[in-house]
Order: structure tokens, then sequence, then C-alpha cells
RNA sequence: GGGGGCGUAGCUCAGCUGGUUAGAGCGCUGCCCUGUCACGGCAGAGGUCGCGGGUUCGAGCCCCGUCGCUCCCGCCA
């Protein structure tokens, strides 16, 4: 097998921004020294990254935060050129010597201190290390569980802490800009009460309330509420956030949200705020997109025309409904779904030829969003005309009309699905996905982002017999004084006051302006099947706080660990969390979770049920 | 809860149609080597083929179960 070379410059590591502290260490980082400094007599310290033995002369190259430098032990320097046939990777040592600059045939142009080199007289090894399970020094991509095992080694190497490093620049420029616009960082409780709406929640056993259990936030929300009623007026938090639902690339047990929340504003002033914030967070993560004032769908828009609510605009490809123009068409299967109060939508795939296999693989693709088959057609050389056993049921001037819906000329290759609106959306959504994937559409340095706005304020839940809120029960419904009836008459006619951000295709973030009247409160809980006295059971408090004055306040939260994954590249949130967890929950490096012993359990007044 | 992929040396992988003693590169150990930078040379060690069961004269390979990793659906306001 080919082995991958390994990566040979340190450029991308920062340079300090001052010296450490002399100590009896070190005096100077590795990878900051420059020609200027040859001829100083000085002392480094780090890992023994790879080591060159030629005997005579020992070559090591040495590790530290800031990147490599060279370490040269000649024979003259006993001491420490014995010593150093010993090293081995990953030992820690400190070397003092006279930093030189190298011959010119010797320099390394690859290496950012390639031109020197430190012509070691003392050598002290302050850690020896076993032989690690994997190399440090190169880029080779090693199973996940294995890093994650050994994740303190999989630290060392430059991928990881590249973007620990960028992760952390992020936040830090975050929190900047909002200091800057008056925001104050308020930490909120992890030990807090259980809510009854949204994820499982992760409960911790009180012990001194047996029987009773704090619950770990699903996000700060009703804090960051009681916040804006304390008169806080502008809050923000880089907030630790826990669902116990099954996991995902893109989602971990815990993860970490940019919080934030603003009193007497509007949905426009949320939006200033963040785009003013995440324009300069996203170009400091290498993510080009376009200058704000951002774009912005309605919900509806975005499933009509890309079938999803976190729709991808990086590609074309948009979804056109064609119900009426097929209406009178002879194709059975399009006018009975129509007959049945469904839709037909279609999309231009453009010039591809796909097999009869690939064409008919595309109801397999489509499979799990619920519809049922996805109907090709070509469009002829001739005038637009159809070809295939399909064409004969449409008329010339439907032809016409569906392909002007669709932009189609010659050769393009039509995709239909006629189902309920909600399915034929979901499949049109995945196939626009599987083609941008399958013929890579999507240029790597390229992204597009996106308000979505005007979601329902409450969505039907069939296992629950139960209308329930979309995004969540504290966010304003965007109804006049007037309209309030709606929320019992017609729920599924409101719309919410609730905004997303969508990044490629992914959901960074969601906010709202949320509901600050009490009674108001009242009637959405009603709405969901929350009645008076459950309300004021559980979310008693949030009520008591909006009847003693709360400001008109909203805001939002923007998912940290996503964004930081899309700014590095990188196909899962684990790389961009220093200590992660795999997709069953487990943390293979400290074997959380772990039993514990009985007399804890007895502490807090638990005993495991069966057995 | 359901579906797909993966599991062979420390790491990354190969292993044909089921057939002799399971291989490679890197790493590791020992020796040699004074300008290397993925140093080089010589020699060597290293395997519960995830685990359990089955089929077979014979299983790394086929079947069943199970565990783990991973992706997706459900779920995740």
């Amino acid at each position: 097998m080919q082995r991958p070379r390994a990566a040979r410059s340190d450029q991308w590591r920062r340079a300090m921004r001052q010296p450490p502290r002399a100590n009896d260490y070190r005096d100077c980082w590795c990878g900051d020294l420059l020609p200027a400094d040859a001829g100083r007599r000085l002392r480094v310290a780090g890992w023994v990254h790879r080591r060159r033995d030629h005997g005579g002369l020992v070559f090591i190259d040495l590790r530290d935060r800031s990147g490599l430098l060279q370490l040269v032990f000649h024979p003259e320097s006993r001491a420490a050129h014995e010593l150093a046939h010993t090293l081995r990777p990953e030992h820690v040592i400190s070397a003092a010597g006279t930093l030189r600059e190298r011959d010119q045939e010797n320099v390394n142009p690859e290496m950012a201190t390639g031109a020197l080199e430190l012509d070691v007289s003392e050598l002290q090894v302050l850690a020896r290390a076993r032989t690690p399970p994997f190399a440090i020094d190169e880029e080779q991509p090693i199973d996940e569980l294995t890093r994650l095992r050994y994740r303190p080694l999989d630290l060392r190497r430059a991928p990881a802490a590249r973007r620990l490093a960028l992760r952390h620049e992020l936040i830090a420029l975050i929190r900047r800009l909002l200091h800057e616009r008056d925001f104050l960082e308020v930490e909120t409780p992890l030990l807090t009460r259980s809510t009854p709406e949204g994820a499982r929640d992760f409960l911790v056993p009180s012990r001194l309330a047996r029987g009773s259990f704090y619950a770990l936030p699903q996000s700060p929300q009703l804090f960051k509420q009681l916040l804006m009623v304390g008169g806080i007026e502008r809050y923000f938090q880089i907030a630790r956030c826990f669902r116990d639902e099954d996991l995902r690339a893109d989602r971990q047990p815990e993860f970490t949200q940019l919080d934030l929340e603003m009193a007497f504003v509007a949905e426009e002033d949320v939006i200033e705020v963040i785009e003013a914030v995440m324009a300069p967070v996203l170009e400091l993560g290498g993510v080009a997109v376009a200058p704000p004032p951002w774009p912005r769908l309605t919900h509806a828009e975005a499933l009509a025309r890309y079938g999803s609510d976190r729709p991808d605009l990086r590609y074309g490809m948009e979804i056109a409904d064609v119900s009426q123009l097929v209406a009178a068409s002879e194709f059975r299967v399009f006018t009975a779904a129509l007959q049945s109060g469904g839709v037909v939508r279609a999309i231009n795939v453009g010039q591809r030829q796909l097999s009869r296999s690939a064409l008919e693989g595309l109801n397999d693709v489509v499979a799990g969003s619920g519809a049922k088959a996805v109907a090709p057609i070509y469009v002829g050389a001739e005038g637009g005309a159809w070809t295939g056993n399909l064409a004969r049921f449409f008329s010339a001037d439907q032809v016409a009309a569906v392909n002007d819906a669709l932009s189609a000329r010659a050769g393009d290759l039509l995709l239909f699905v006629a189902d309920e609106a909600a399915a034929a959306a979901a499949a049109l959504a995945v196939l626009r996905a599987h083609f941008a994937e399958h013929f890579s559409l999507i240029d790597a340095d390229a992204h597009a982002i996106t308000w979505v706005t005007g979601f329902p304020m409450f969505e039907w839940s069939e296992s629950d017999r139960r209308w329930v809120s979309l995004h969540h029960p504290f966010t304003a419904p965007a109804l006049e004084a007037h309209e309030r009836a709606l929320l019992r008459e017609d729920p599924a006619s409101v719309r919410s006051r609730a905004y997303d951000l969508v990044l490629d295709g992914v959901e960074i973030g969601g906010g709202s302006i949320r509901i600050n009247d009490a009674q108001l409160q009242r009637e959405v809980f009603a709405a969901i099947g929350i009645d008076e006295r459950e309300a004021e059971e559980r979310f008693g408090f949030l009520l008591e706080a909006l009847a003693y004055g709360a400001p008109p306040h909203g805001g939002i939260a923007l998912g940290i660990d996503r964004i930081v994954a899309i700014c590095s590249g990188s196909e899962s949130i684990r790389e961009v969390i220093a200590f992660p967890k795999t997709a069953s929950g487990l943390d293979p490096l400290t074997g959380a979770p772990a039993p514990v012993d009985a007399a804890q359990l007895r502490e807090l007044g638990l005993r495991q049920a069966g057995a």
C-alpha cells in the first residue's frame, strides 16, 4: 500500500504571542525562532517528534505547541550525545544549546524553523514515553475508536490540535464582538429541573432530597428569559447543553451553543446582531459566504423550492410544483395523487444520462422519505418533446408548460414525484442531495447561508395525539391581540416568530421572539395540552416572572460544534470536541458511563430495578 | 427501536472459488552508520483473524447469534 506522505509543514501552528517565562525547562518556543536568533544560547522543551540517529550525529525534531525545531547532538557533547541515543518518539525532554543557522545545503524549506537548529550541549529527559499506539507524526487516518481511547495522544497530532485552536479562535472572537455590543456573559445552572416538553432529559438524583432529581439543561432557555425579566437586557453564554437522544455525526449528548437573548427587540434586531457577529466569525473560519444581510426564505418557500426547512443553497435543481400543469394528463399515477389531495412536483437534474437500473435505484434513494416512486422523463432533442414510455400520457401543451416551469432543455433529465405534499417535498429534497453528491456539484470552497422564517407555530403529533410546539412553547405566535383565539380554534394556521440560520444545509442555529405575557403563555400552553395546573406546577416560576413586568425579548442559540466543524471541514462534530463520546454515548477514554457502588446508590435512595 | 457498512499484527491494510505454516508497508527491538529531516543498512520479535455457536474432511472466508465502531431512519421543542 502506498503510504500517505506525512505532513512536513508545521506552518499551521500559530506564532505564540510572547515567549514563555524562562525557567528550568525552557525559555523559548520551538516554532517561533527566527534566523535573527542564531547565536543565542537557549533552552527548549517538548516532545520528541522524530529522531534520526546516525550513530555519530543524532538529530531530533522537538515539538511543542508552537511547532518543530531540529536539535543536533554532536559526539563532542558526550553526555548529551549518549543520552540522545536513548531517546524515543514522544519522550519529553528539555535541551539547552546554541542556536545556529544551518549551512545552505542543509536548510529544510518545508519547516518553519528549517534554516535553524539547536546545537545541544545539555539534555534532560523529563519523562520517557511508551511507544504510542499510533504515530503522532503522520496524518494517516486512524480508527476513531482508537483515537478516542487514546485521545491525549490524538490531540498531539496536528489536525486535532489545529481544530481545537480554531475553535478557540472563533469563540474568542464571538466573546469580543458580543462584549463590544454590551452583552453580558452570564452563567446559568447545570443542575436544574426537568421540563416536560422537548428532548429526553439527563437526570441527576438528589441526595438531600431523596427521590427527587435535577435535570441537566437541554438549553439555558428559561434562565435566559428570566435574565431578561431581571433587566440584564443583553445576555450571552457559551453554554453546554444536554439531550438524551440518539446520536448522529452532528449530535452529541452534550454540546455547546452560543446562547443569546436581548430585551426590547423584534426579529430584525436579533438577526442584525447575529449577522454582525457571525459574518466575521465565518470569515475567520475560512467560510466565505455572501456579506450580510443574508437571504431569507420562509418556511413554506423553503419546503416548496428545496423540500426541506434547512435547504442547501450551494446547488440548484430547485423544485417546481407542476400539479396544475399535469392535472389534465392521462398519467394515472399523477392524476390519482392529485385527486387524493396530493401534489406533483419535479426537479430538473440537467444533462445527465442514467442507466435504467440507476433510475430504478432512485426509488430506493427516496424510500425513506415516505414517497412511493420517482418518475423519470428525458427531454428529447426535437422541440422539447419527451422521450420514454411515460411521454405518451402528456399533451404537447402540457409538455411545453412543464418544460417551461423546469427550464428544461433538450437532453435534460426530469424527475417527478407524485404524492402527499410532505412526502413529495421530502423525496425531492433527498434527490437533490443525492445528485449533488453523486455528480459532485458542491465545490469544497462554496458555502451558502440563509435565514428561514415564518415557521408554523405547532405541528400535530400523531404519537401524542396533540399539537406540539415546532420550536418551543415559549416562542411568540405571529398574532395580533384580537387573533389569539386562533391558538384554540385553528392552531395549524398560526405562524411563530421563530427563525433558523442554515449554513450549507445544516441548521446552525435557531431562535425566536418569546412570549412576554403570562396570559398569552398560558394560552400557548393550553394549545399544546398543558393545562393550567400543570403549567403552574412545571412553569410557575416562569409565569410568575412574566407577571412582574417582562420586557419584549427574543434571542437565538447557535451550534458552536457544527459551526466549527464546517469551518474546519470536519465530517463530524466529534472532531471539534476535545473529549467526545461515541455514537452510542460512551466515552472510550474514561469508560463512562459506568456502574457505581451500591453505597453510592443507597445514599441517593436509589435501587437498581430488576435483578 | 429499525436498516446499511466495517471489525485480520501496535497502526494502515491485503488475503482469490472454503484448502499447506495468515501476508505487506509503517511502527517496535538489537546491531551498524557524522548532515539527516518520512535518514539509511543488516537482523529479529510480534496474530484469540472482535466474541460465541454452527455447516464442512477442512473456516480469516459460508450460516446463525452477539459485542463494538460508524452512517442513516425513527427520535432530537
